[in-house]
DNA sequence: CGGTCTCTTGACCTCTGTCAAGTAGAGTGG
DNA sequence: CCACTCTACTTGACAGAGGTCAAGAGACCG
């Protein structure tokens, strides 16, 4: 099931790992060799669906996804985005009914585990399991920021603040060959990010453009100074827990 | 260091965690076997404090308790609200920088237990580490739903399904003897939980009870009637995860 | 080179915030 | 039991950030 070096694979989500947690040798060697299958998606398609029960966990080895949940009356909000690197569903460790769709935000190359293999290992291997309550950690760490960026900041700061997120998140995998300062969005996307509509995240990054945080050509958004980006953001990083080795 | 059995315990934890794991006999028998220490503290104490290193997990046996983070600007928002039985600091499990604040909401009573312990437990005992990981999920998919709250709903909604949130939370630990159908919170800390500001939360508060779907005596909220309150709030139970036992 | 999807822009509206003054509970001390 | 005080709640007038609607312009695709 396995393929070549040169397509999608764990090294990635590895990779990933041993960012923010230290694994012993054959323990890397344990999720190099976990089972997988490969798949790719195109923008917009649903990998996992609000109701479903899962039993796998997908690695986003390119390109972005996100979670996204609406209320009945239409309104849409994007509650988590993901990028190379991240492993999109242990959310389903032992909960496996999904109370939330998880849908391609571009094209996306996926390598699909078993949800029960993470299990095993999460039994015999500490080492793991503590690297995987890491990375839950941190991304509900990342969801309290997103809180309170929703809840207490206005539109330009909150546009601006996950410009800032997006830019020292990528740092950590600088992976592909794509241009990592290109935000990879829709207006209506962002809009759906940052609980605002569509026409006012356009007023919004117009404004970021006057003041120099972003440039734009065409429709494609490019970050500008980050020193900017930050100070409009009210930034700081420490809830990425991106030093959490040295810790 | 145990006390007595009238004294607070870790016996609300367990029943909490049982809720929604399965746990062995002997695994029972290790969680109330945990050394602990007891510590009450007054409304709006700090518990712990961004910034600081933790190495203990407090397990609230009475009481209400919040995380809250702000902006520079002097914003608040609470982006979590825990109740009887809930460990506050799973978050810190080999994640020792703490990115909030947690604070007593009402008068508390805690019993902490050191993280290391809780480590020990994950390394050695499978299906506590299950456990701690559903809990640690569950409270990540609240936060999931806070966001849709905070980014698509409007004030009523809002402050309905944060009512009903709490309504079906504590059915699950039904522990006190207080009324569970009175609200903990004044209107600024509602404020603060829901993205708004004192003011609107009395205009929405005054709204809902025209309504019917609360009732008012001198300062205190109580609860309505439930299903008015779920439909103006578009709520469904599921992101709670009540009944993951099932599963 | 036509079709489609995204972005842009302006006019207008509304939900929620701001400010400020007043009222009512809850606890304290006499 | 009554004043006193502190805090929380209440209310109205006004302001402003962001939403809505609708039409047009630009990009990108086959």
């Amino acid at each position: 099931m396995n393929t070549k070096s040169d397509q999608p694979g764990l090294d990635i989500f590895l990779r990933k790992l041993l960012s923010h947690s230290p694994l012993p040798a054959e323990d890397q060697a344990a999720i190099a060799a976990l089972p997988y299958s490969v798949r790719h998606l195109e923008p917009n398609s649903y990998i996992l669906r609000e109701g479903e029960r899962s039993g796998v966990c997908p690695i986003l080895c390119a390109g972005f996804a996100y979670r996204q949940k609406s209320t009945q009356e239409g309104g849409r909000q994007i509650v988590a985005l993901k990028i190379p690197g991240d492993a999109l569903d242990f959310q389903s460790l032992y909960v496996r009914t999904i109370d939330h769709n998880l849908q391609a935000l571009t094209t996306v190359d996926l390598v699909i585990v078993a949800l029960s293999d993470f299990e095993k290992l999460i039994a015999n291997r500490p080492a793991i399991a503590r690297a995987i309550i890491v990375d839950i950690l941190i991304e509900a760490s990342i969801g309290r920021e997103w809180l309170l960026n929703l809840g207490r900041r206005n539109a330009l700061s909150r546009l601006a603040h996950l410009l800032c997120e997006l830019h020292y998140r990528l740092l950590d995998t600088k992976s592909d060959g794509l241009d990592v300062r290109d935000v990879p969005m829709t207006q209506e996307q962002l809009a759906d990010l940052l609980g605002l509509t569509p026409v006012h995240i356009n007023r919004t990054l117009k404004e970021l453009e006057r003041r120099g945080a972003v440039a734009r050509h065409g429709r494609g958004v490019r970050l500008g100074a980050i020193a900017t980006l930050r100070s409009l953001a009210d930034f700081s990083d420490t809830y990425l827990h991106r030093s959490n080795l040295a810790d």
